[in-house]
DNA sequence: TCCCATCGCGATAACGTTGTCACTGGCAAC
DNA sequence: GTTGCCAGTGACAACGTTATCGCGATGGGA
């Protein structure tokens, strides 16, 4: 079957050999395999006998080598496996299919460093174009020779920083805000928020929304509320402590992610009190828990396929200016409203 | 369109370029790149200096050309976004990147024929590495030359059909017959099951351990009492609907996977009957509903770590034969035993 | 002094494709 | 009978790397 055995397992056709056993030249070979125009039948026959007699299949690296684009796409996140994440990676995964394209995938682990490195893992491949939620102290500089030698950089659900790129942006300010403003309809003066680490760009947008909306409402903006940090069970239950301590303790609190819902979800169900509770991000059985989670749901597929599409339109040759989308919140209302006291 | 026309923005500096600049051999640019041994310092200082001035950065396409392989793996399963599979995608990840490979993802979307497609475009990049969880009615044959010329191909949670291939899958069976056993300690005696379509192995196999322990423990298996299909609303309903008529209802149920599980909880939260829920395959927030919802916990991640692990001795030149490890499940009980009539 | 082993470096040929171009016939138009 | 054109074909160079090998310059031992 095989005759030299180069690398592990015995080394493949190549058109050459394909070409060698049709008895016809290398790029008549090229021409069958790639359908183009100009070839007798006869010969196209005898080329697709050859192929089929070695199993020979292309090498698309040494196509893309040769074409200069590699027909893939990288995607970074935080997390692949953080469902917010892999519900965005399938929309761009399904965008990648649908044009035929490659899509590999990596975690940054919120980890500057390690975005950077794997971004610039990503160009060393040539992918043609790049999805990024950026981790969070990272600066993108790094990627401008990318960007000018032609990779198309999307940023997702946070910004770039130090560079000018494209970016599509959940609406986190105005979802907090809706927030508020629901809770505030309800009746809450005294509402809670608890976020993740400041430096975060989605948590530093929630805060702002939670914080104007209760200003525009004549209200105070009272630190003692806010508790902005990674969603630790310990540090958790810390501030769940300061709210619920004093003459003037919570009644409404404001989660502003999914794990930190989760994490004050387990925690209330320690406690005696009842409040009520907002999450950002919507997330699977928020409706069968009692009482019923109100969420500000996003939409991370949305955010997914607007990118997705955004790149590639850009790989289509689009040049329009570089844009910042924005993608609304939808406030859920699950009847964890009312005050109980 | 012209040869330079090629590359969207402009091309990038090439070695060639780096050589010209620093006035030195080509392969002396290589070996400072590499960092080969047999440079002297003056050379290499010249060389770097050039790589910065040009903002050159290497190719690994064509590195990977001419050396032979790729350096990635693909992974492939029915749905990157689905919880399950991102837990599975992320472990594997990680496995990648502790060995300094990429990683490339896709969803075959339980579809024999994409999943062929995906896989074969995998190979077509001349990816080192394949994981792949099958597609219910896929046959691998297909695999086979690519298996001959070298990719080491791992199949999770589901063997491959058709050849002999590595697999990692979970003891579904073994976690099923726990389940009965659980309840029927409880003092259950008619328990219902409801799994996906039967030609999936893993549906399969959870229905096997169900009726292998009824039968051990010298209860019917009542066909009745079995339903097999995808977890659309209408159909666990109508299965539910069946379980809990007549003289004799269920009062106990097994769900066969987290979307079953899901599903059923929704459909129960709109009946008066309460019913003891064992559910295959842990789900976030289990341990809040209530009743608690005993599962049959798996662990997606060890099974990306285990076939990636695997994959990655095997890329070392690992050649044992072809083996099978399956992964315990744990049951986690959660108070839905006690029978509440 | 000579010899040979090493070191440092560069020409050149691969890797497996595709783009360019030149060549051959055949056939219609002059 | 030229001419021109076009379909069909293959030789050859490129894509950006790495491997091989050869060559001049050292340096140490005989």
């Amino acid at each position: 079957m095989s005759e030299n055995a180069r690398r592990r397992g015995g080394s493949r056709p190549t058109m050459n050999d394909v070409a060698r056993l049709a008895g016809v030249g290398l790029k008549t070979v090229s021409r069958v395999v790639n359908g183009e125009p100009r070839v007798s039948k006869a010969m196209a026959e005898r080329v697709r006998a050859a192929i089929e007699e070695l199993g020979y299949s292309p090498h698309e690296g040494a196509r893309l080598l040769r074409r200069g684009q590699t027909a893939c796409i990288g995607l970074l996140v935080e997390d692949v496996a953080n469902p917010f994440y892999s519900a965005l990676a399938g929309a761009v995964e399904r965008a990648a299919r649908a044009n035929n394209f490659l899509l590999f995938t990596a975690s940054s682990e919120e980890d500057a460093e390690q975005e950077r490195e794997l971004a610039l893992a990503f160009c060393a491949r040539r992918v043609d174009g790049l999805v990024i939620v950026p981790a969070a102290a990272a600066d993108h500089r790094y990627l401008k020779p990318e960007i000018d030698a032609g990779v198309v950089a999307v940023f997702v659900d946070r910004p770039a920083v130090g560079i000018a790129a494209d970016a599509v942006l959940t609406d986190n300010a105005g979802g907090t805000r809706a927030a508020v403003t629901h809770l505030l309809q309800q009746g809450h003066h005294r509402i809670g928020y608890i976020g993740d680490a400041a430096e975060i760009f989605t948590a530093a947008e929630r805060l702002r929304g939670y914080g104007d909306e209760l200003l525009a409402s004549g209200l105070p903006f009272d630190e003692s509320l806010v508790a902005m940090g990674h969603p630790e069970p310990q540090s958790v239950r810390t501030a769940l402590d300061r709210m619920l301590a004093g003459p003037a303790p919570v009644t409404a609190l404001i989660a502003g992610n999914n794990r930190t819902t989760v994490t004050v979800l387990r925690d209330l169900s320690t406690r005696p009190q009842r409040l009520a509770l907002v999450g950002f991000d919507d997330f699977e059985l928020a409706d069968l828990l009692s009482p019923g989670i109100t969420v500000i749901a996003h939409d991370p597929a949305a955010l997914g396929k607007t990118s997705a599409d955004l790149l590639f339109r850009r790989l289509q040759g689009y040049q329009g200016p570089v844009q910042t989308i924005e993608i609304a919140t939808r406030l859920v209302p699950r009847g964890s409203g009312e005050i109980t006291p």
